[in-house]
DNA sequence: TTGTAAGCGTTATCAT
DNA sequence: ATGATAACGCTTACAA
C-alpha cells in the first residue's frame, strides 16, 4: 500500500491501473472513458468514478501515436517577432483562442521558417497536425514541397498566387484604395509613397491601389514620388527626406506600414514642418503605436485577431475533412482617420 | 512499384521501410540512425544514406511515447496577452530562441491558466516536459499540487515566497529604488505613487522601495500620496486626478507600470500642466510605448528577452538533471531617464 | 456487454 | 555487430 502510494506520485496512472483496480479489461476502461455506446451504464460510471479518484489523465504521447494526430497546430515564423509585437500578439491571441476552443494548442517555431529543410523535417515528423505560416512571402518553391507532404497548411496575413494554397489575408488593395481616396478627397494632388517592395504581393496590392486611385482621379503617375525602403529606421527617414527634398515635394505621404510612418513622422517634424498642415501622413496596419504619436497617425486597421482566428479555423477545416478544397480568405480592413491627415 | 510510390507520399517512411529496403533488422536501423557505437561504420553509412534518400524522419509521436518526453515546453498564461504585446513578444522571442537552441519548442496555453484543474490535467497528460507560468501571481494553492505532479515548472516575471518553487524575476525592489533616488536627487519631496496592489509580490517589492527611499531621504510617508488602481484606463486617470487634486499635490508621480503612466500622462496634460516642469512622471517595465509619448516617459527597463531565455534555461536544467534544486533568479533592471522627468 | 489481441513507430534489452 | 522481442499507453477490430 505504501508502495502504491509512492509510485502514485511518480508514475502517471494508466488505464491498466484502472482496469486492475476494477477487475475489468483495459479495453472496457478505454471504451468507458471515451463514452462509447457499447458499454453498460453501470461500468461506465464505475470506471469514470475510479478514474477520477485515481487522478487519471490519458497520456498524450500514447494517444498521439495511436490516433496519428497531436491536436497541435504549428505556427512557423520566418519574421522576427519582436519589433512587430502588436502584430504578433494580436494574431497569437486570436489563434490560441480559436485553437483552444476546438481542443487544439499552438506550437511556436521560429527556426524552421529559416530553412525549407527544417520545415519539411517538421512535416515528416508529424509533430503537429497542420501549419500556419507567418512569412513575409511564401515562394512556390516552398509551397509545392509542402503540398506533397499532405500536411495541411495555411498562409497567414498574405495572399499567394497559387490556387492549391490556402491563406487568410487582409484586403490590402481596398485598404490602400480607401486611404488614397481619403487623401484625394482632402484635395491632395501630389501624394508620396514610401514603398516596401520586398513584401511582394502585399506591395503589389497596395501599390496597385495607389496607382489606380491616382488614375481614377486623373492624376498622372509620377515615379519620383515613390521611394523604396527596406524598413530600417535610417532608410525610412532618408526616403522621407528624399520626398521632402523634391523640387515639387508631396503634400501628403503614405508609408507602406505604420512603423515606417512613425520614422517618417519623426523626419518630417525634425524639418520643422507641421503635420498635417504642411504635409499629411498616413500608415498602414493599425498597430497601436500609430495611436500614441503626436499627432496620431491615420492608418488602415487590419483585423489582426480575426486573421489569427480564421487561419486556425481554416486549418481545422482541413483536419476535419481531408477532401477540403483550398480556402482563400480576404478580410476587410478599416480606414482609421486620425490627426496626421485631418488635424 | 507504382503502388509503393503512391504510398510514399501518403504514409511517412518508417524505420521498418528502411530495414526492408536494406535487408537488415529495424534495431540495426534504429541504432545506426541514433549514432550508437555498436554498429559497423559500413552499415551505419548505408542506413543513413538510404534514410536520407527515402526522406525518413522519425515519428515524433512514437519517439515521445517511447522516450517519455516530448521536447516541448508549455507556456501557461493567465493574463491576457494583447494589451501587453511588448511584454509578451519579447518574452516569447527570448524563450523560443533558448528553447530551439536546445532542440525544444514552445507550446502556448491560455485557458489552462484559468483553472487549476486544467493545469493539472495538462501536467498529468505529459503533453510537455515542463511548464513556464506567466501569471500575475501564483498562489501556494497552485504551487503545491504542481510540485506533487513532479512536472518541472518555472515562474516567469514574478518571484514567489516558496522555497521549493523556481522563478526568474526582474529586480523590482532595486529598480523602484533607483527610480525614487532619481526623483529625490532632482529635489522632489512629495512623490505620488499610483499603485497596483493586485500584483502582490511585485507590488510589495516596488512599494517597499518607495517607502525605503523616502525613509532614506528622511521624508515622512504620506498615505494620501498612494492611490491604488486596477489598471483600467479610467481608473488610472481618476487615480491621477486624485493626486492632482490633493491640497498639497505631488511634484512627481510614479506609476506602477508604463501603461498606467501613459494614462496618467494624458490626464496630466489634459489639466494643462507641463511634464516635467509642473509635475514629473515615471513608469516601470520599459515597454516601447513609453518611448513614443510626448514627452517620452522615464521608466525602469526589464530585461524581458533575457527573462524569457533564462526561464527556459532554468527549465532545461530540471529536464537534464532531476536532482536539480530550485532555481531562483533575480535579474538586474535598468533606469531609463527620459523627458518626463528631466525634460 | 466484455475480453483478447493487434498495432501505432520507436527504443532498449536481451540473446546470438 | 546484428537480430528478435518486449515495452511505451492507448484505440479498435474481432471474438466470445
Amino acid at each position: 500500500m505504501a508502495f502504491t502510494q509512492t509510485l502514485f506520485q511518480i508514475m502517471p496512472v494508466t488505464i491498466e491501473d484502472i482496469s486492475k483496480q476494477l477487475g475489468v479489461s483495459i479495453s472496457t476502461v478505454s471504451r468507458a472513458l471515451n463514452g462509447k455506446v457499447d458499454v453498460s451504464e453501470a461500468t461506465k460510471e464505475r470506471v469514470q468514478q475510479v478514474a477520477q479518484e485515481m487522478g487519471y489523465q490519458p497520456s498524450a504521447a500514447a494517444r498521439n501515436l495511436r490516433r496519428q494526430r497531436t491536436e497541435k497546430i504549428g505556427f512557423v515564423f520566418n519574421t522576427a517577432i519582436s519589433g512587430i509585437s502588436d502584430y504578433f500578439a494580436e494574431i497569437i491571441a486570436g489563434a490560441t483562442t480559436a485553437a483552444e476552443e476546438n481542443g487544439h494548442n499552438i506550437v511556436l517555431y521560429t527556426n524552421a521558417g529559416h530553412s525549407p529543410d527544417e520545415l519539411l523535417k517538421l512535416c515528416k515528423a508529424r509533430e503537429v497536425d497542420g501549419l500556419v505560416l507567418v512569412w513575409d512571402h511564401v515562394p512556390a518553391t516552398v509551397i509545392d514541397p509542402l503540398l506533397e507532404e499532405a500536411l495541411p497548411f495555411v498562409i497567414l496575413g498574405r495572399r499567394v498566387n497559387h490556387h492549391q494554397a490556402s491563406y487568410v489575408s487582409p484586403d490590402n488593395y481596398n485598404g490602400a484604395l480607401a486611404l488614397m481616396r481619403h487623401l484625394l478627397d482632402l484635395g491632395h494632388m501630389r501624394i508620396g509613397f514610401i514603398d516596401r517592395p520586398a513584401m511582394k504581393l502585399t506591395h503589389v496590392d497596395r501599390f496597385a491601389a495607389y496607382r489606380d486611385a491616382l488614375e481614377g482621379a486623373s492624376i498622372p503617375f509620377d515615379p519620383s514620388l515613390v521611394i523604396a525602403t527596406d524598413g530600417e529606421q535610417s532608410n525610412n527617414q532618408s526616403a522621407t527626406y528624399q520626398l521632402l527634398d523634391l523640387p515639387s515635394p508631396p503634400t501628403a505621404v503614405i508609408a507602406f506600414h505604420d512603423l515606417i510612418a512613425i520614422d517618417a513622422l519623426e523626419a518630417i517634424l525634425e524639418r520643422g514642418l507641421h503635420v498635417p498642415r504642411d504635409i499629411a501622413l498616413a500608415g498602414f496596419d493599425g498597430l497601436s503605436a500609430s495611436l500614441l504619436t503626436k499627432p496620431s497617425i491615420t492608418t488602415v486597421k487590419q483585423p489582426l485577431r480575426k486573421i489569427g482566428e480564421q487561419s486556425v479555423q481554416a486549418l481545422l477545416c482541413f483536419l476535419a475533412n481531408n477532401k477540403q478544397q483550398p480556402i482563400q480568405i480576404t478580410l476587410p480592413v478599416q480606414l482609421e482617420i486620425r490627426e496626421s491627415t485631418i488635424g
